[in-house]
DNA sequence: CCTCAAAATCAGGAATTCCCCGATTGCAAA
DNA sequence: TTTGCAATCGGGGAATTCCTGATTTTGAGG
């Protein structure tokens, strides 16, 4: 039985030639790709990947809130984020979040394939290049204390000022995630004052700092 | 005869992956890859080969420079930007820097073997993800103008799309300026109108880049 | 000095958002 | 059970933005 496994990047080049690659390995099969978190999240629902390789940065609903929620409904479903960061924030979220491996896009590609082999196993993955740096902060003082977006803003909040900053309007963001503006409107004051922000430029500006979105 | 082709990009999966994929096509012999800039000269040469297909970010030297230093040495080399920007500042950079084809890494695989047959024939190939942008913007602005938003804007423009994007509002700038609110909308319309860009957020995103505001 | 085009200025009115209030539901921890 | 938080929604007035104009200022060239 092959191990199913699901592509989320929102670059399709990229995408498609590591889906090639994987298709290489004879016990691999490649049952979907996706561009943005919904799509993943539609495609995992149907078809019941053993392990999802996610992209943190991803339009719409980015890779650590699309960890989550993969998670959350599907606790079996293995995800190895492959990203370009390698900052201690993204790999504590996403292994906050359930993914099951961490590695870079850096590394070389036979590493993708152990860590394929690692998960399935019910065991974590972590890539060299950042397992140091993880360890480092383990040790040291805790993450506890930082005051970033994933620890002050909730699921639903961090999703909205995703949003807002890609450009969405309070309007266009309540047609997408299908409830009322007023809604969008609550959250929105919501983040500014969790933040003590008052405008979307500065909010823009703390988003990209924080990962939250790319310029 | 092989087409010899070299691939830069710092990302060593995304490399591996595409270069993988390139020489499952039997005309295309990928000669050697390289991470950064410095390394890619050396490569070029070394292998003095017919194209090079290369990343805009990397380490040391980017794409752009490394691009205008493979140009003035082989005049004959190809080079293909491939890139996650799809901004005209760095499409025009490119081809100033003496490239022969830009795409995107959101663009399907063969869309780079199209290229890579367009650029031997000593023709130029742009993605048509970005040739509208390209043609508007030849179409609208003059040709002594770079690309960037020290030519598109006026210096009235470009003070108040700072002051916005630090945050303040239509009134507080008519405030600092001592202009009518009315004013400052008319730029703020004008400036979205030139740029193409239909939210504060995108707005602040651009000024970051350009380096008008910081985060 | 005159002309012309671009830059900079401003307004009216409609559409939209912002802002300050309050309210309900569900859920989980205390 | 109570408390708290997350998520949802609404009213209504103030404020801002959006769209379509127009006028004045300025600077370069004939």
């Amino acid at each position: 039985m092959p191990i199913k496994i699901i592509l989320a990047d929102d670059h399709n080049m990229v995408r498609q030639a590591i889906s090639a690659l994987l298709e290489q390995d004879t016990v691999i099969e490649v049952v979907g790709e996706a561009a943005d978190g919904q799509a993943t999240l539609e495609l995992v629902r149907n078809s019941r990947p053993d392990v999802v390789i996610m992209d943190i940065a991803m339009p719409d609903l980015n890779g650590i809130e699309t960890t989550r929620r993969i998670i959350k409904e599907f606790p079996d479903v293995k995800v190895i984020a492959l990203s370009v960061h390698s900052e201690k924030k993204f790999v504590f979220q996403m292994f906050k979040a359930g993914a099951s491996g961490y590695l870079l896009k850096d590394c070389i590609f036979e590493e993708l394939l152990s860590a394929i082999q690692v998960v399935i196993k019910n065991q974590i993955y972590i890539s060299p290049k950042i397992s140091s740096s993880v360890v480092r902060d383990y040790l040291g003082q805790s993450v506890k204390n930082d005051f970033n977006a994933f620890s002050v803003l909730t699921n639903r909040e961090r999703e909205v000022l995703q949003l807002l900053t890609e450009g969405k309007t309070a309007k266009q963001i309540a047609s997408i995630l299908k409830i009322s503006v007023k809604t969008i409107e609550t959250h929105r004051k919501q983040i500014m004052d969790k933040l003590n922000i008052r405008s979307i430029a500065e909010l823009t500006k703390y988003a990209v700092r924080e990962g939250l979105t790319s310029l």
